[in-house]
RNA sequence: GGUUUGGUAGUUCAGUUGGUUAGAAUGCCGCCCUGUCACGGCGGAGGUCGCGGGUUCGAGUCCCGUCCAGACCGCCA
């Protein structure tokens, strides 16, 4: 037996037995006659000591321990004479007796502590050595106690966990596909999935009316701190179902995590807001609502007093940021950069502070006077010390920009709090988003979303217009998850197809398998798909999902650990009927 | 594809207006140290300043190109 006890277990209540430990040399801290070593493992760490005058030899061998050796040791465990309140078994400590050297470790690249010396690129190209820290541990940790508090949650609602292929189909709708060539199929190609969408929608036909899968998905586009090329999905399907239903039970998986991972009671229903509401107050479809500060629209306001970059503007809009009225020109300044950055894009920043006095003054007084300037405050229902910021230009490109700005703002006042936690339903999406560029409609969430019954009369005259049974939940700004009540009816699939431009020969070579089989009995279904890395970022308050992803890719979807993806030899590319063209 | 920030010792960084032998911390090695736990003290080794070109009497520093990394925009049904 290599152990009895893990680094992590033995307390005062231990003393006097004797033990056997194993783990990872993380500190020697040698005294001349005595010497200290901090032994690691995924528990804990425990502290030994070895006594020159008691086992001058022993010590000695001691001494020659370097970092990230892995030895065993045998010996007692003791109180301490002076204890270490910072770590759990900081009251004893073991005389070794015996000590055996399992591995030795050539001196790590950086330092493996919890404030360790390495940069990003490093600990990546050696994560398997970053993972030995208690910051990472902790998080791959908190991650399989969600997945499997997910599995305990859905299982005790009757969701049966169903794996679905990796190897499918090229769809080109939404996403590229990451494509692998088939050998036995000269020319032909596999896809990996995006997301099981059209699989589990084939359960549904088959039957099991709740579905579930924490699945890898893959899409290949570029990525960012929360997008990686291959990422994990709680995908849920339900037959039977409205909305309503759908909402209510995964509002209760959110509410289970939160009881059950940090400890949370959610009292009362999560808000919902129309996806419409939340692009005029917020300019995002998932707003980060730990704060308010909401859009106000100032384009009937402020016209008519020929100052031009307003009257002529499609959208002017602004936000109250509360107390901050004392900002000196600098910081208004900085501000007026922030959203000048050619990532934002606006063309400049308009503000109105309220003096403690209650006069107003402004970037604008020459064309404002200070009864014009009131109104204006009063629409914010602004108070003495308040700041007005103010966006004008392009709608949806100044929404945007008064979004960030927003919460820049939220940040800058600590309105951001990442253990606060603001959920809320965004509902009503549009069914359809309009691209320019091809000149024709798109389906904003999939191709399979069933519009709002209301608004199915709007499919002919007013496409774009017609808002879908889709909904997101959000949490603090991010998008955790989403879905919709699908389409059962061949009859309206059809239509949505011919809207988006798809020939029925197209529809038929894409999808033809799901149209055929809605044509034997397809129950009413819809559902859902939370983003697990997400969902795990937001609970450990990490910045980037990759810090929860035990050997995530870099920026440029490299694996810098494996030295993925790497060109193939000239063997394979033929078996494979494969020419490169570069 | 674009914007932007960075690349200097094993690691994290500093390096002034272009000017002598490129520094600090940490890690590593050696010696000393019997209650440390960020141990301490003394000493030492360690550099293609990402790469290529240019300007200059002289480039880590300025210019051009390129590669790599981070953040963001486009993209992500």
């Amino acid at each position: 037996m290599y152990r009895t006890h893990t680094n992590g277990e033995l307390r005062l209540s231990d003393a006097g037995k004797t033990v056997t430990l194993c783990g990872w040399v993380q500190k020697n801290r040698r005294m001349g006659g005595m010497t200290f070593i901090d032994l690691r493992d995924r528990y804990g760490i425990t502290q030994l000591v070895f006594n020159q005058e008691i086992n001058a030899a022993l010590c000695e061998q001691a001494n020659a321990l370097g970092r990230e050796f892995v030895i065993q040791v045998k010996g007692e465990v003791t109180e301490r004479s002076s204890k270490n309140n910072n770590i759990l078994t900081g009251e004893i400590e073991i005389i070794v007796s015996e000590l055996t050297i399992l591995n030795s470790s050539e001196t790590p690249p950086f330092t493996i502590e919890d404030n360790t010396d390495g940069g990003d690129d490093i600990r990546m190209k050696y994560r398997y050595l970053d993972l030995r820290r208690v910051a990472v541990r902790k998080n791959l940790e908190l991650r399989h106690k969600m997945a499997f508090e997910v599995r305990r949650f859905l299982d005790e609602m009757g969701f049966l966990e169903v794996e679905t292929p990796v190897l499918i189909g090229s769809t080109p709708e939404g996403a590229r596909d990451f494509v692998v060539p088939s050998r036995m199929n000269a020319g032909e190609f596999y896809a990996l999935p995006q997301s099981p969408q059209t699989l589990k929608q084939l359960l549904m036909v088959s039957g099991f009316d709740r579905y579930f899968q924490i699945v890898k998905c893959f899409r290949d586009e570029d990525l960012r701190a929360d997008r990686q090329p291959e990422f994990t999905q709680i995908d849920c399907e339900m037959s039977f179902v409205e909305q309503e239903d759908i909402l209510n039970i995964f509002e209760g998986m959110a509410k289970h995590l939160f009881k059950y991972i940090k400890n949370i009671d959610f009292i009362g229903d999560f808000p919902r807001m129309t996806w419409a509401d939340a692009m005029k107050y917020y300019g995002s479809d998932k707003p980060d609502t730990r704060f308010e500060m909401k859009f106000v629209e100032l384009k009937e306001a402020v016209s008519g007093r020929n100052f031009v970059v307003f009257d002529s503007a499609e959208y002017v809009g602004g936000i109250c940021a509360e107390g901050c009225a004392a900002y000196t020109r600098k910081q208004i300044d900085e501000l007026t950069e922030f959203v000048k950055r050619p990532q934002i894009g606006a063309k400049g920043l308009v503000y109105i502070k309220i003096e403690a006095d209650g006069t107003p003054k402004s970037s604008v007084d020459k064309f404002y006077s200070a009864e014009d300037l009131q109104k204006i405050a009063a629409l914010f229902n602004a108070k003495a010390g308040d700041l007005i910021l103010i966006l004008a230009g392009e709608k949806a490109k100044t929404q945007k920009a008064l979004c960030e700005l927003r919460l820049e703002m939220g940040s800058k006042l600590g309105l951001r709090k990442k253990d606060e936690f603001s959920p809320l339903w965004v509902v009503d999406f549009p069914l359809f988003e309009f691209d320019e560029e091809t000149q024709r409609l798109y389906a904003m969430h999939h191709p399979f979303t069933s519009p709002k019954p209301e608004d199915i009369h709007l499919l002919d005259t007013a496409p774009a217009t017609v808002r879908a049974n889709a909904y997101d939940m959000v949490i603090n700004g991010v998008e955790l998850g989403g879905g919709s009540i699908r389409i059962h009816d061949s009859g309206l699939q059809n239509k949505m197809f011919e809207l988006m431009g798809f020939t029925s020969e197209k529809a038929q070579a894409q999808f033809g398998f799901l149209m055929n089989a809605f044509k034997y009995g397809a129950p009413p279904h819809g559902g859902l798909a939370f983003g697990l890395d997400r969902l795990v970022s937001l609970f450990a308050g990490l910045d980037s999902i990759r810090d929860c992803i035990a050997f995530p890719k870099n920026n440029s979807g490299r694996d810098v650990m494996l030295d993925a993806p790497s060109p193939i030899d000239e063997e394979q590319l033929k078996e494979l009927n494969i020419a490169l063209t570069l």
